[in-house]
RNA sequence: GUGAGAGUAGCUCAGUCGGCUAGAGCACCAGGUUGUGGUCCUGGGGGUCGCGGGUUCGAGUCCCGUCUCCCACCCCA
């Protein structure tokens, strides 16, 4: 027999990676639900038109394909956006707006895998749709981003988000004199600005704009795209309405008490077609890794694939190069596995006696607890070991002859070694004041 | 789809010019320890040197192919 292989791109969850898999996951639904999102999932499979419906044919070397035994084409769900539309497009006129729904999907995609992409990887999305004020929805969407990595530990030093909008910058990009033919090349040169060596950059410029007074003109404003302020003094007057609705998110963000966080940057762009208004992505300080999240306005989606025209916002923010930046700012480093109790014993007929009632009444109560296997006397050293092993926080220990003469057994806390004497029935009726009681903890 | 690097124990790696039965640390298991884990000491299990082919008296080592990992492109919903 041969040893099978993972296949390529995929991971495998030990307990370990599974902790930090589930508090990732778990932290993802706590904001989503503090924030007014209720949750929702699809199949993960599709009919393969659903994707290409939205996004062309291409999209289709970019998936895994299958056909059925009734030779239906089939697709595992790159993004669950299309399943989204799918699946509030078929209840839209029952549906209370606004409809704010967030899953936790898992995604394939047939890409070659290297840093911060994986084959098959987990992303939270979150979705407003149907809401009547755009930067009301827009600014509660970021907010929600911001709130979760703020809630892990990454700070405004760790992480920025970086936005813009498409329908500013298509309004700037015709004020000054663009065709709309040349737009989508435009994005697609803005998009690769921060990528690329400045000299590189300017030779691709050169290339795509090759109208001097034009190009000048946009580096120009592109060079101070910091600055709101500035900005607005450079920019035609038929984008100032634009700029009024991207100063009126800007506030709010910082009304909402994230501001540290955001900040105005032309550059953004985000993919083609897709987006309508506000973009944004949330990006490492050090710009080493790929973008942590991505989302934005997106108001004709459910009208391209069969339904009204309807406003929509969201985003969606993928495991992998979050795992990668809460690695690298070592805060993962206290997510474990771990247990509440560990009886020990040193008489195995006490134990089956006294211990494996206290096991069964410490369970009721949704405590974690385990005990050793072996069925032997004095092993008391061996099943603390197993205890550390699997990362206790306090031993019971039931000696034979202090249960039988005054009824009492030891807690002892396994991170300090303190240990203290209780009284059997006094620790069962409240384990919590054990577990939070000085002596042991200090 | 294009290009570069890597692959030796569960993990991190050493292995000289091609030459004896392929090693270390960590991890795991057992013992030292008959009232107590983490430290320490001793022992043990674990390898088709990614896989296939070639050169050679002889290949972990050299050559070819292939797979996987990894990194950069393309793309990025």
């Amino acid at each position: 027999m041969s040893k099978i292989p993972s296949v390529k791109g995929t991971r495998d969850f030990y307990p370990d990676q599974m902790a930090v898999r589930n508090w990732i996951m778990d932290g993802w639904r706590a904001a989503s639900v503090r924030n007014g999102f209720v949750e929702y999932d699809g199949p993960i499979f599709e009919h393969l038109q659903l994707y290409t419906q939205k996004s062309g044919d291409e999209i289709a070397g970019q998936l895994f394909s299958l056909t059925d035994r009734g030779g239906r084409d089939l697709a595992i769900r790159p993004e669950i956006t299309p399943t989204l539309a799918r699946m509030v497009n078929q209840q839209i006129n029952s549906l209370p707006r606004p409809i704010k729904w967030f899953s936790l999907p898992r995604l394939c995609r047939a890409e070659r895998p290297q840093k911060g992409r994986l084959r098959e990887f987990f992303q939270w999305n979150i979705d407003i749709i149907g809401s009547n004020n755009s930067e009301y929805a827009d600014a509660d969407c970021i907010y929600t981003a911001v709130d979760y990595l703020r809630s892990v530990g990454l700070t405004p030093d760790d992480i920025i988000v970086k936005i813009s909008s498409r329908s500013m910058l298509a309004a700037l990009l015709l004020g000054l004199g663009f065709d709309r033919e040349q737009l989508d090349t435009i994005y697609v040169l803005l998009d690769k600005r921060p990528k690329l060596p400045e000299e590189t950059f300017m030779a691709l410029a050169e290339e795509k704009i090759p109208d001097n007074s034009l190009r000048k003109k946009l580096l120009d404003i592109l060079d101070n795209c910091n600055d709101i302020d500035i900005l607005v003094e450079k920019v035609p007057d038929s984008v100032q309405d634009n700029i009024e609705d991207l100063r009126v998110l800007l506030d709010l963000l910082t009304q909402l008490g994230i501001e540290p966080y955001c900040q105005f940057d032309i550059n953004i762009v985000r993919g083609l077609a897709y987006y309508t208004g506000t973009v944004f992505e949330i990006f490492d300080r050090q710009s080493q890794l790929r973008a942590i999240c991505g989302g934005g306005r997106y108001d004709n989606l459910l009208a391209g694939l069969g339904g009204p025209q309807i406003t929509a916002t969201g985003f969606g923010m993928g495991d992998v190069v979050l795992e990668i930046l809460l690695q690298e700012k070592n805060l993962l480093s206290t997510i474990k596995n771990e247990l509440d109790f560990f009886v020990v014993w040193d008489d195995y007929h006490t134990f089956e006696r006294v211990g494996l009632n206290i096991v069964n009444q410490l369970r009721l109560r949704k405590y974690s607890v385990a005990f050793d296997y072996r069925r032997t006397d004095d092993a008391l050293g061996k099943q603390l070991k197993q205890a550390s092993n699997q990362n206790t926080k306090f031993a019971i220990i039931i000696m034979k002859d202090e249960i039988k003469a005054n009824k009492t057994l030891i807690i002892k806390n396994m991170a300090t070694s303190n240990q203290k004497t209780a009284l059997l029935d006094d620790f069962l009726s409240k384990p919590d004041n054990y577990m939070s009681n000085n002596e042991l903890n200090t």
